[in-house]
DNA sequence: AATTTAGTATACCGATCGGTATACTGAGAG
DNA sequence: CTCTCAGTATACCGATCGGTATACTAAATT
């Protein structure tokens, strides 16, 4: 068996991806990783050189599409800017009851890895969370929000917390109630 | 060596109390608690059923402690109620140059050991949630708030999204961030 | 036709995992 | 003076961890 090299290193970091997300990253093993995908472990070390190059090529590969999709879930609504917000925290209730939903990927490595692989999952975390933020400052702004960057950072503490709650309460409650604070913190910048 | 077993107890539950905190609990194995408890393995299994049994016991044993200092980052200041909501993030806020600072060990729990040991952490980590929140509403309501249940919600979602900001960004302004949006709220809450 | 290359299969490495077995020691209580 | 009991010391269990070694196969390149 030949196989597209390109291809076959996609499969692997597919079946990291969907493990390391479902169970956690120190709970999945590179034996695991390899025989979802297929492949034997050799092959495995070919395409990356380490369990730790995979743990961060899964969440670089996190990044574009996570971030896509926080983009999408506000933009798709053809409201105002306060019912765009809104949108933001409604698609986070929607995933209460959802079982194979376990919040943000990033923020969750964080707290699993730190201490051990601290600094690289704490940039790549990071680089990831600014980036949202920045759109949202940016969206804000085209808004006419009086205080975008402060307003920004504040949407960014409702949505974690909110996700963080309803994954410990599995109850849409708390992400409406943050959706709630969201609507009331952008109206008071808008009015005036 | 005779022993008191209370105190041998508590000394191993102690040494897994501050290496599951500082390390992560799946990042732990019984031989480093033993050791740093300076017993046996054996000992440490006498105590304790399981290292499952341990992860419970941690965490029932930090629901009392945490709960209280968070209320006593509250009723410290002797302000309004605005002021001491404030206060609570104010002290999310002193923490963030502090490495030895993690967060809130239940959510990290959760984070950590969800879809393995789900259900037993999930119940402990809503019951201390829960707690605080209850505590919240009830202050919230001594102190002539609108709509306490609602508000204690937001603040706890507030709390915890500043949390795990300024362990993403190790930079205090993401929860001097979530104590402005909460001054806002809760006034919000007060003038009518 | 010869060589490279992507992959397989299998087996191994030392270390660590959670947990247990055997045998012993020393202090307190009856 | 026993007997109980908290604890030690050591060694082991099978399983799994991240990672590597050897030997082979089949397809694409030259």
């Amino acid at each position: 068996m030949r196989g597209i090299p390109e291809e076959t290193k996609a499969r692997i970091l597919e079946a990291a991806t969907q493990l390391f997300y479902a169970n956690g990253i120190r709970a999945i093993g590179v034996d695991a990783i390899a025989a979802e995908a297929g492949v034997t472990k050799r092959t495995l070390y070919k395409h990356f050189k380490s369990k730790d190059a995979l743990i961060a090529a899964y969440l670089e590969g996190q990044h574009e599409p996570v971030l896509a999709a926080l983009i999408r879930s506000v933009t798709r609504i053809k409201g105002d800017l306060v019912a765009q917000i809104e949108g933001l925290f409604l698609a986070v209730a929607r995933q209460a009851e959802n079982r194979d939903w376990h919040g943000c990927p990033f923020a969750r490595a964080v707290s699993e890895l730190r201490q051990s692989h601290d600094d690289v999952i704490c940039r790549l975390a990071e680089k990831h969370k600014q980036a949202f933020e920045q759109w949202l400052e940016e969206h804000l702004t085209a808004g006419k929000a009086e205080n975008p960057d402060l307003l920004a950072r504040q949407i960014m503490v409702l949505l974690d917390g909110s996700i963080i709650q309803v994954l410990i309460h599995r109850d849409p409650a708390y992400a409406l109630a943050g959706a709630e604070a969201a609507v009331a913190l952008v109206r008071r910048q808008l009015s005036q």
